[in-house]
RNA sequence: GGUGGGGUGGCGGAGUGGUUGAACGCGCCGGUCUUGAAAACCGGUAGGCCCCUCCAGGGCCUCGCGGGUUCGAAUCCCGCCCCCACCGCCA
């Protein structure tokens, strides 16, 4: 959520930012609807004030009538009445008035909430203006000895590369026949060595995230309530790409949302929480299954483990207090996390400055890392595949975008004992089966063998190979 | 699935129609004392919205949410949501 505050102020900036993301959003109907929100409830209390105040002197005097009128007779008894009605008639007339505003009131609010969710973030100026991923622009890039991926695969390993898909089937690693049969497009089943070495993957990225950066290793629930997928910002906007639990068809009292990134839940803990300073910054990791309905994808990256329902994914994310230099250290931070794990574990892989387009509502700011996929990308000369980089991390900075709305503020030095709405930010560790595309595209050798990098041997019992 | 209990300030926990936005305790902040600290004692300490350029100041809302009764509601009535406990079933 932005600060109305903020939007009345300068709305040419979310009106802006709105166009450079290319996201719609009314910005002139919700400040319309600002202007009369305030406009009715200045009106209304100041009938309200009135009526507290005479309330306040009709009360005693109210009191003392009822009192004679116990022991009162006949005319008297009449007189007194009609003079107890005409005091009450006074603060009656003001409540159908406030109530009027009321109604009023009602009338606006709700459209006022639902077009201020949608306004995004606007992102920051040094973000490089673009219409979509088309226009991101490569930051840096990495690759190990012996390996460049501008030059053809198979120049540089003398035999021409196996996609996972092939591979995996080799190895009996995967099974997507049976994935599909039990639950359709975009499903799988992961096998022996297959299982083992996703389980290795989730396992080191979070050994490594907690060991060696000191997060909190976090568990938490993937079925959530709505307000947790609004208050991370995934609703309204990403309605159509969550799976929902439909609880209240069965007579439950709210449909619970399956979560498609552990962020959710992690953002989601301290919802409605003042924090104390001295406790932040909060680095949470969790390790959670991801469900994404992946609408709008139909037949894109159809095949294999690259674009799947679910999957699991080893999540970062910061909680800092509200300071742009701070927020920013902590994204690079955060994002030098996975070049450190990604070259651990062999990877070329490049980081990549999303444009304004690329942006989604709730992010000010993110890069994406890549890695290199030898099966990906169009048919080189020899009809296999030249390879190309495929997003497998997703780094955030968020401002107070996801705090604001989930209700999340901090107190304490620095805030003079006002309440300030918390900073966070989110990076992917590592998530998998994606990841795998990699790991044993990049690990395969000419005898159609998959090479365990060396971090990951500790969780496959020891073992240097598959296969 | 059954039965019962309950949602109050940063936390715990009183409060069943009238200066109660809310006792008391904890926590936190300031002070006294102390070489320093602790303890003790004294004082302070809810959040939000609106008006105001800022400051200062003022107004309004909020005791789960929404409606109702009433001159007046945390307190009474109706509806909804949520949480907890026990029993049954079960991973």
């Amino acid at each position: 959520m932005i600060d109305l505050k903020a939007l009345r102020e300068d709305p040419d900036r979310f009106r802006e930012g709105a166009r450079l993301k290319g996201i719609p959003a009314d910005i002139d109907r919700l400040l319309a609807l600002d202007e009369r929100r305030r406009s009715l409830l200045a009106e209304q209390e100041s009938l309200r004030a009135e009526q507290k105040k005479i309330e306040k002197e009709i009360g005693p005097a109210l009191g003392r009538l009822m009192g004679r009128l116990k022991g009162a007779q006949g005319e008297e008894r009449a007189a007194l009445q009609t003079e107890a009605e005409g005091l009450r008639a006074k603060p009656a007339a003001l409540k159908e008035k406030i109530q009027a505003l009321d109604a009023a009131l009602a009338q606006v609010e709700p459209e006022l909430e639902a077009l201020a969710l949608e306004v995004p973030l606007p992102p920051d100026p040094d973000v490089p203006v673009g219409e979509s991923a088309a226009q991101n622009v490569e930051i840096r890039r990495w690759s190990p000895e012996g390996f460049d991926p501008a030059e053809p695969f198979e120049a540089q390993r003398g035999f021409a590369p196996l996609a996972h898909t092939e591979l995996m089937r080799a190895h009996a690693m995967v099974d997507f026949e049976r994935g599909v049969k039990l639950a359709g497009s975009r499903s799988y089943a992961l096998t022996g060595d297959g299982m083992r070495l996703h389980q290795a993957v989730l396992r080191y990225a979070l050994d490594f995230i907690t060991d060696r950066h000191g997060f909190s290793p976090t568990g938490v629930p993937v079925l959530v309530r709505e307000e947790a997928m609004v208050g991370t910002g995934f609703f309204p906007a990403g309605r159509d790409q969550a799976y929902r639990v439909a609880e209240t068809d069965r007579g439950g009292g709210q449909d619970l949302w399956l979560t498609g990134t552990g962020e959710v839940g992690l953002m989601g803990l301290h919802q409605d929480e003042i924090l104390d300073e001295a406790d932040l910054p909060m680095r949470l990791a969790t390790v959670s299954t991801c469900f994404r309905r992946e609408a709008g994808a139909a037949g894109k990256d159809t095949a294999g483990l690259y674009r799947i329902h679910q999957f699991d994914k080893v999540e970062q994310v910061v909680i800092c207090r509200a300071d742009e230099a701070e927020s920013r250290r902590w994204h690079r931070a955060m994002i030098g996390i996975v070049e450190e794990l990604l070259r651990s574990l062999d990877l070329p892989h490049r980081l990549v400055q999303c444009c304004t387009g690329d942006l989604g509502p709730k992010n000010a700011d993110m890069v994406d890392v890549e890695c290199w996929m030898p099966s990906r990308g169009e048919a080189g000369p020899s009809g296999a595949p030249r390879g190309d980089w495929g997003e497998t991390h997703s780094a955030s900075r968020l401002y107070d975008f996801q705090c604001r709305r989930l209700n999340m503020r901090y107190r304490g030095e620095s805030t003079g004992g006002k309440t300030v709405f918390c900073h966070s930010l989110n990076n992917t560790v590592a998530a998998s089966p994606r990841l795998l595309i990699p790991i044993v595209e990049m690990h395969q050798t000419k005898d159609g063998a998959i090479l365990v990098p060396e971090p990951l041997r500790p969780y496959m019992g020891g073992r240097e190979r598959i296969g």
